[in-house]
Parts: structure tokens; sequence; C-alpha cells
DNA sequence: TATGTTTATGCAGCAGTGTTGCGTAAATAA
DNA sequence: TTATTTACGCAACACTGCTGCATAAACATA
């Protein structure tokens, strides 16, 4: 982790009205260095065990409620969250990606490039969001 | 329940090689009466206690392996279920519809009437399944 | 830099969820 | 009806997510 990218993270917290702390720094050179979505659990495995479960769940929380990450839908008991790149803030995500599960290395991944198609719903159904998420083959593992 | 309904539980489980008992009818009439999709611990309240933890999981499992019902991904922890209404068979679901689900009511259906739209992928991925979950006011809440 | 106030963290404890092993009961085959 | 196969129920366990509260850290102010 260079010394930019950790002056960028401070700044980050601050646009967000967060204090700067050492579990909130952390959690975010994770999702940095990951550059991809992870699952609750990786936190504690992936710093070592430096830090609560519990403050996690509140990170994790805060950073959904400020926009700085979004989550990611799963047929499993896990939820994944990554780094929104879009502008968004506090109650107004505007995350409109596509998100890949690969089903050899399991990563999931955000397709930055990519764009949800406009969908057709049925007269009387309005919609606010729309996940769409992708399984198959990643290219690095085809 | 009519006994039309019986009868065409008891060969949608022969149909699938799996023997007919009580818990697999009783799951299998709750799914037909929900109309959409029902989330794990919905299974134990319908259902009044009247059967065992373990076995509602070891049932639904036994269910999604034979393409009689597909999990539709969320961004909570809990995973929903719905059956399958086109001709899935074991180690082959091909369920191409939306999911909808309404933030006023909390359910969660599959519009039957939908398609998945074409996704263009970037190079190098390959797409084996597609998950599009619109979420918004259902046409009963607006 | 030192001090007071606000905020975040860690811990203990709890409820809910999902899984496994194993003995018993039920369903199917014969 | 009996034998064999399969499913069920129970006990126990691990994991997940949450809450309250005391303490520690971060920030604002002087
Ligand atoms: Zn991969
Ligand atoms: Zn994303
Ligand atoms: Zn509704
Ligand atoms: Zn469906």
């Amino acid at each position: 982790m260079s010394n930019k990218t950790k002056a960028s993270i401070t700044d980050m917290l601050r646009a967000s009205n967060l204090s700067i702390t050492d579990t909130r720094v952390k959690i975010l050179e994770l999702f940095i260095d990951s550059n991809g979505a992870l699952e609750h659990s990786s936190f504690e495995k992936l710093a070592g065990h430096s830090f609560d479960r519990v403050t996690v769940y509140r990170t994790l929380q805060t950073f959904l409620d400020k926009g700085i990450i979004h989550s990611i839908p799963t047929t499993d008991t896990s939820i994944r969250y990554a780094l929104c790149k879009s502008d968004c803030s506090e109650h107004d995500h505007h995350d409109h990606h596509i998100h890949f599960k690969c089903e050899e290395c399991g990563n999931t991944i955000c397709l930055d490039e990519t764009t949800v198609p406009e969908i057709q719903l049925p007269k009387g159904y309005a919609a606010h969001n729309i996940d769409v998420v992708v399984s198959g083959v990643c290219k690095e593992c085809k």
C-alpha cells in the first residue's frame, strides 16, 4: 500500500464525514488491494484477526450508508461488498454495472465497463434498482 | 389443496425419482399455495413446526438438485426459493425469468412472463447463468 | 500541546442459521 | 408380509449477525 493510496483513503473518509480510524483504513485497504468483492468472513482472515467481528460489521454498515461500498446479491448466505467507483453518496447509490461470479475461482467482481440493460417489466411494477449477477468462468480461469 | 393438486405433487416427486413423504408433499404444497418465493424460515412458520429444521434444509437441497425449485439471490443473508415452472431437470436448470422484490410488502416473485435480456460481457468472460433481480414496488402495493 | 467532548472499538452475551452424525422410522421393492 | 433402502428427528456443533455497555481513541478547542 503506497503512501499515495493511504492519503486517498483518508480523503475518502473525510469526504464522507467519517473519522479516520485504523479499522476503517485497514478495511478500505483490503478493498483496494483485493480488486474485487469481499464477503464478510474475508475481512477477519485478511486482516489477521487484528480487529473485532462486531467492528467489521459496523464499519461495513457505515460504508454502505455513506455510499462508499455497495452490496452484491448472492444465492448463498454470505453478503459480498465492493467499492463504489462511481460517485455514490449517502442515500444515493448509483452503481449500474453488472457483477460477475466465477464458478472456478469463486471470485466476484464488478464489471465496471458494463451497464445493466433496460428491463421491460409487466404493467404495474415500478423498478427502483436492478441487480444483474452473471455466473460463469472469468477471463483468468478460462 | 385439492386432490387434483395433491395428485400432481406426487407425480412431480415420482418424475424426479423421489419417494413420497409427508415433508416433501407439505413443502411443495406450501410453494404452490404461496404463489411466490419463500425463504427458509417461512417453512417452519407456515408448516406450524410440524417437521424438523434439518429436514427442511435437506428437502430444499434435494429439490434444488432435482430441478424442482430454484434459488433467488438476495443482498440479505436469507436465500429465497421458488418452484421451477419451465421444465428444469437434474443438473439442468433453465429458468430464464426476472425476479422482482417488492420493497413495500417484502414479497419476492418470479415474473414468468419476462425473459432476461442479452448481456454483453467483456472479452474473456463466459456466462453460464444470469440472475436479474429488480427491486421496487409491485402492482399490489403501488 | 494539553484538555474536554464526541465517536468508535472491544468484549460479553445472545438469537438465528446452516451442518453433521447417528439411531430410528417410514417408504419402496420383492 | 418381509427385507432393503431411504428419509426423518434429535443432539450437538460452528458460524453469522446483532445489542448493550464500559473503555479507548479521535477530534475540536483552547
Ligand atoms: Zn475465475
Ligand atoms: Zn459492483
Ligand atoms: Zn408489494
Ligand atoms: Zn423464479
